[in-house]
RNA sequence: CGGGGUGUAGCGCAGUCCGGUAGCGCACCUGGUUUGGGACCAGGUGGUCGCAGGUUCGAAUCCUGUCGCCCCGACCA
């Protein structure tokens, strides 16, 4: 049972808050192996919701799973110049394969006799290695597509960590996909773009702006980098989602040709795409509060939970039986329920609990209610409490759930459609961004003039966005011609 | 790798300046009363004070060394 002290509040400290609810809620724990995480039963059971849905949405889309090996030979990472520049620094090597007995009898060291002829790289990310696989699995236009997508974890050793939004190992899902033409694959990259769109707004109830990466923050390796950023509750974008066009590069890297229907050999044509359980920060730093989580109904593991109040035996018994009566009924729909009548925790303790987890509604029944009839309907968005006759609360439960699920999406799209503006001049944008949010502003194009802005107010260009105002104008620095307005934003 | 903190019960901390029987809150256990928003009363379990040396009659406290962790920066999904 997790300890129900108070949380920080948002407004004082928000990275604290954001660590006091993942632990408190008990979605995740720091784990004593550097910068890795534990993913506690109930974080992980959001994570498998995810899981779930963006599956079934992959197979929709026609894609199927695989998996390929952990461990990378260093060579292939080398072979696509900008993808081994972009991941060399945080890459954890395997050297050797066997330990033996110290030789003062304390614990085991390194054998060094064991040491690997060619050392093995722990995958930062597949693309070497499945673009190493798929060379034999190509040979004719008739082999293609291939549409592979894995679940798996990755590793990177990064500097510095934070719970889901950044730790050393994480887990994710990496799509692989092989086209014979350049349109086929840009158009799969943009489905799969869509799909995540799709996936943030209606399940995570996260509102996120499509858009294409700028050269600075594209994938190492990639022609172009699609992404979905989200805003957090504290003004800092994030990241959720990325999918790339990585044209030929990995096929030249890995010589990966097939003969045409013209009977001549090509290149064959990629991209790859993947969310990470980074969505989970994504989730709780969109929709939760002072008192805790707040999940969208779609992703929560149990929707509904319900409480009963008695004095005694007799009632309970007959509380209990009313209560069974309206689970059965609540899973008949297809609505995951859990009645809490463990007599070990007082009402006022489950009812703090069930709302730091952030289950978005709560049904309580007392000898009160069963006398008029009537039941207590509280909804986690809003904290609003109501009494009801309890004839037909099945069919209202169904519906307020639904209507949560909306109201957390237009709540956080309001937040951040107030957070995001336009501004046309370097002085303005510099005193902006100091307040958060998302800045929209004309840029020349240029790498040298992103990197200028991000030395000097640590603000990147999230993304060129695929919808909205496409007016040209001028850089807001350099003054020249620019083709729309950009989307500026601190970034975790 | 730089700058700043910190290490005392499962968790959060006080005690360290000025050496003298190791404490508090939460959690946990037992019994009772409770139960419509984080219960109360009584009793109880639990710590070689990060580690190693040194000074002293005596060290959580002073000295030396060492290790770990956290925060800020560089790096990055």
């Amino acid at each position: 049972m997790a300890e129900l002290k108070d949380l920080t509040k948002r407004s004082e400290n928000y990275s604290q808050w954001y660590n006091e609810l993942v632990v408190k809620a008990d979605l995740a724990e720091q784990s004593a192996v550097r910068g890795c995480m534990v993913i506690k039963p109930y974080g992980y059971a959001i994570w498998e919701k995810m899981q779930r849905i963006l599956d079934d949405m992959f197979k929709a889309t026609g894609h199927s799973n695989a998996y390929f090996p952990l461990l990378i030979p260093k060579s292939y990472l080398s072979r696509e110049a900008d993808h081994v520049e972009g991941f060399a620094k945080e890459c954890a090597v395997v050297t050797h394969y066997r330990l033996k007995n110290s030789s003062d009898g304390k614990g085991v060291v390194v054998d060094p006799a064991a040491k690997l002829e060619e050392e093995m790289i722990i995958r930062p990310t597949s693309e070497t290695i499945i673009w190493s696989t798929y060379k034999n699995w190509i040979q004719s236009y008739r082999d293609l597509p291939i549409l592979c997508n894995q679940w798996a974890n990755v590793l990177r050793w990064e500097m510095r960590t934070r719970l889901f939004l950044r730790t050393a190992e994480f887990l994710w899902q990496e799509g692989h996909t092989a086209h014979a033409t350049r349109e086929e694959a840009e158009a799969e990259a943009n489905t799969m773009l869509h799909v995540y769109n799709e996936f943030a707004n209606k399940y995570m109830a996260v509102p996120v702006v499509m858009g294409v990466k700028s050269a600075n923050e594209r994938f190492a390796g990639a022609l172009e980098t699609y992404t979905i950023e989200g805003l957090m509750q504290d003004g800092k974008a994030l990241q959720c989602g990325t999918s790339h066009f990585l044209g030929q590069n990995f096929a030249k890297a890995f010589d990966v040709q097939f003969m045409n229907k013209e009977n001549k050999p090509e290149y064959v044509w990629a991209t790859s795409w993947g969310v990470s359980t980074r969505l989970m920060g994504a989730l709780i730093m969109t929709h939760s509060d002072d008192n805790g989580l707040v999940l969208p109904p779609a992703l929560a593991p149990t929707q509904v939970v319900s409480v009963p109040i008695y004095k005694n035996n007799e009632q309970l018994a007959v509380i209990d039986s009313k209560v069974n009566e309206l689970v059965d009924e609540l899973t008949a729909m297809g609505i995951s329920v859990k009645y809490d009548n463990a007599d070990n925790r007082r009402p006022g303790f489950k009812f703090a609990d069930y709302e730091l987890k952030g289950v978005p509604v709560r049904l309580v029944l007392g000898a009160r209610d069963i006398e008029n009839g009537t039941i207590e309907v509280m909804r986690r968005d809003t904290l609003e409490k109501i009494t009801r006759p309890i004839e037909g609360i099945s069919d209202f439960v169904k519906a307020l759930l639904d209507e949560i699920q909306l109201n957390i999406y237009h709540k956080a799209l309001k937040m951040r459609e107030e957070s995001t503006r336009s501004v046309d001049t370097y002085e303005e944008f510099k005193t902006e961004i100091e307040k958060g949010g998302f800045i929209l502003a004309h840029w020349d194009g240029t790498p040298e003039t992103e990197e200028l802005i991000k030395a000097e107010t640590k603000a990147t260009i999230r993304c060129i966005p695929l919808a909205g105002d496409k007016t040209p104008g001028v850089c807001m620095v350099t003054g020249k011609p620019s083709a729309q307005r950009v989307l500026f934003a601190r970034a975790y």
